[in-house]
DNA sequence: TTGCTCCTCACGTCACGTGAGGTGGC
DNA sequence: TTGCTCCTCACGTCACGTGAGGTGGC
């Protein structure tokens, strides 16, 4: 795939991509040369959409966005690691509760979030309720 | 109140409540003159506070809020107006639908979100069980 | 008088947008 | 060969952050 087709499939622009890349958020496959076309895989495109997700839903910024990034690389390592057999079971777990206090940071990040849209939700349709009242009563006149 | 309290209360800083004076969100109650300090009511904390809501949890830019804010301003005149009895209930009308509209959009925006952030939070919490049973597994070998 | 908060420039920063001018693949 | 998409600067923009130097109220 080239940019222009990963920028369309997850909703972004190239420029955006170009960007991410500039900040050492995403990498692009292969190596390439100055001036060459960028490629990209499936994976790429599933990572710059998550990356989109986190910043949009959450709200959280590119350098903090990077650092989860790193560390989930580091356990896509350790995975290939473990597969092939090769690995110390303590440090592999370790990993694995670094995961899963990432996840939890953003689990807690995702609630907070929706408890402040639940509590906007109720404001908004309050004030709904309200008008209609006062659209029945100028009708009722 | 003055401008350092309209910060503490609305949780953000001195610098954003000028630049949203600077760019004609917020007016400041009083006249005042190059170099005098800025007095605020609980009408403009509020005001803050709903602008800044609107912003983080919906991500509308300032220009779209002032769109909003605008139109709302148009509706309190409308409103003292009304209230002290003199007013066409077909102008009356056709601002109250207006503003229903306006509303409505925002309940739009927000089911939106609620709806992305639900899907996020499932994916996380997909993330989170495999995690736990990963950690599970290691520990009864 | 001493702190503290306020004021106005004004430059810096983050996350891109937007051309300008040129090259590469179907 | 003609479009289209890609490339690299590089300056612009939005929403503020961050001093610099100075003034005002308890």
């Amino acid at each position: 795939m080239r940019i222009g087709d990963v920028a369309r499939a997850t909703g972004t622009t190239t420029r955006t991509i170009r960007y991410y890349e500039e900040i050492g958020l995403l990498t692009g496959s292969a190596v390439r040369r100055a001036g060459e076309h960028r490629l990209y895989s499936e994976v790429d495109v599933d990572r710059v959409r998550e990356i989109v997700r986190l910043k949009e839903l959450l709200g959280v910024t590119l350098d903090e966005l990077k650092q989860l990034v790193e560390a989930e690389d580091a356990r896509a390592v350790l995975r290939e690691e473990w597969e092939r057999g090769v690995e110390d079971p303590e440090r592999r777990r370790r990993i694995l509760e670094e995961a899963a206090g990432h996840v939890d940071r953003q689990l807690e990040l995702v609630r907070r979030r929706q408890a402040e849209l639940a509590r906007l939700e109720e404001d908004l349709s309050a004030r709904r309720a309200r008008n209609r009242r006062r659209l029945r009563e100028l009708g009722d006149e």
